[in-house]
DNA sequence: CCTCCTCGTGGAATCGATTACACGGAGGAT
DNA sequence: ATCCTCCGTGTAATCGATTCCACGAGGAGG
């Protein structure tokens, strides 16, 4: 592959000389100019940004640690990253941690090791040393849907208690009143607070959170349909269920439906994060819709203000209800379920 | 960031005994060897990959161009294509086509910029100028999913055709005689393929396609939704479509909705590319389910095989046929359509 | 005792770019 | 005519690693 020695050659000029023309150096001549381009396009020349980067230090790459990307919500952050990124100059690598610290950390230490300008993460747990490390070392960094408490690193993310309020009084309206929830792994914020902002939701209305309804999930399809079981097997089951994420309620529909049971007749659904299948299910799913595609570009521009040395700032977008049919009928206002639940296969 | 001048500083040796102390180099003594270690752990040392790889001229990254990030099917696929990579040592960057040529020809320049290993890519159409220079100049690449005929590049995809006759075949079961395709951009091979395969396996019934029955769809949700409304304004619709793709079926499923009309009572409905969604759509979806891992982890070995100077063979394997319920009630064996058939509640 | 290996190590070139510094020539001011 | 600027260009250092080659010490063999 031609290198800018071979330029210079054909050219007939200095590595200097083509070196300012390619960069829009203002001190080369007219002529100079024209020499280069003809011999960047005889030789189909490109730059070597590995050398470049070794040089400038810097490589005009962001890393974007993930915690799921078989997550559609996860898929759509990256994307819009992605896009915004590409608009302000960078690549972005993308490390899909899979909800495992291990991986998590394996994926920042490659990127740092690729000295990638800043970090984006969503961090999968409490912290882990490579992650602190670099936060600590002044590595650029921004966390986005999920964060670690004390880290001094700016924080995108969107906060859902106003909607999960709208959903507690949305199931209330229609009848409800034992509610449940699948919750996050305790060692992600979004997995604490979507239970906390539960919880005073029901308060508000002088209703419990029992421990037993709360089970523990860890974001993925099937922690949704064990703890759903589970919920299925108590004397008194919930009337609904509230999922934390979309994976955990695509579980959740699954342990229904093997039983034999339908939404929202005999038991209601709602999740956390909206994704356009949530339309098509059957029933389709009532969820709480975070603005996915401006955290993503604001995560991008806190990261790349933090890239250029100015503050960066911590953004909170509110998220909001959607409501569909997997809580009951709207509008009728009734229980759905004013005899005893059927729990047993037609 | 300590380079690896302060590790020899540190340990009082040569950067060049430093060097040879981290890559295993098996004439240094256990003595150097020791106080390599301790200096590395001493001031936190990590090997600058990006000044490694312009001396090494490898980056042990490898890039993956893929047609549209958003479909679960790529999703999937991007997955697994980086488990195996990183099992084999290998980082991946990820760019997102988008379904449009100019953002994938984007993609490849700035992977080639970065002077990747190896280049995968499921391109969007026929071969940009920036792609087939790529081949031709020799850099290790792999087609995955798509190709474009007449480059020497390996392929590794999934063959559809007996699923498609298994699919064609249940349909002429349930007693559907029109119908439909929602073809993908005829630029791509899978767009051209599953057509055809499609009215092979149609005529092996004294079937037709005719024209008004294949509607051009892109890949996205957006244009299923149009064909389909295209199908359903026609004299006589037909009455069973197939989407070449997931997202189209995805469309397919609102425009129907949208008219008030049912799958498959009214109209029955196909798709390409199965995904765990189509479990829980009303009603489930009809799909043909390629090996998404195995084509992943298939296309990785083939394109390290030829980073590595070997061959790196092509991979075609089978796709079958998940029949689900949109294309009518199994086992009854009749139309779906003579008498309604209820399915509210039991 | 001398020669010849082997072993562990260090010096220095190298990869492909960027950029500080030096330098020669043209043109303007005095 | 002399001096100073400014402009366009080239030389060479530099980034952080790898690796070829040389070298000194020490042991084996003659």
């Amino acid at each position: 592959m031609a290198s800018i020695k071979d330029v210079a050659a054909e050219a007939g000029l200095s590595v200097a000389t083509v070196s300012r023309a390619l960069n829009g150096h203002p001190s080369v001549s007219e002529d100079a100019r024209r020499r280069v381009s003809a011999a960047v396009e005889a030789l189909g020349y490109r730059p070597n940004a590995v050398a470049r980067s070794l040089r400038t230090d810097e490589t005009r790459t962001l890393g974007l640690v993930i915690s799921d990307v078989m997550n559609p919500y996860f898929t759509e952050l990256a994307r819009s990253v992605e896009e915004e990124a590409r608009a302000l100059g960078y690549s972005v690598i993308i490390g899909n941690a899979d909800e495992r610290p291990g991986l998590q950390d394996h994926h920042v230490t490659t990127l740092l090791d690729r000295r990638i300008d800043g970090l984006l993460v969503s961090p999968t747990d409490g912290g882990s040393p490579g992650m602190l490390g670099a936060a600590r070392a002044g590595t650029p960094m921004v966390f986005v849907d999920r964060w670690i408490p004390g880290v001094d690193v700016p924080v995108v993310r969107s906060d859902g208690r106003a909607a999960v309020r709208d959903l507690v009084a949305h199931l209330h309206g229609l009848g409800h009143r034992r509610l449940a929830i699948i919750a996050g792994p305790a060692a992600t914020t979004t997995g604490r607070e979507r239970v906390d902002a539960f919880r005073e939701a029901l308060a508000a209305y002088g209703l419990e959170l029992p421990d037993a309804y709360i089970g523990q999930g860890d974001f993925q399809a099937g922690s949704g349909r064990r703890v759903t079981e589970g919920f299925l097997d108590l004397p008194v089951p919930p009337e609904a269920v509230f999922a934390a994420d979309n994976l955990m309620a695509l579980g959740a529909l699954d342990a229904i439906r093997a039983r034999g049971l339908r939404v929202p007749d005999d038991i209601a659904l709602a999740a956390f994060d909206d994704i356009p299948w949530f339309v098509h299910t059957d029933p389709p799913v009532t969820a709480i819709a975070q603005p996915t595609r401006d955290l993503g570009r604001a995560a991008v521009r806190a990261l790349v203000d933090r890239i250029a040395g100015r503050p960066g700032a911590s953004v909170t977008l509110p998220a909001r209800l959607v409501v569909r049919r997997s809580c009951g009928e709207p509008g009728t206002g009734r229980p759905p379920s004013p005899s005893p639940v059927r729990r047993s296969t037609p």
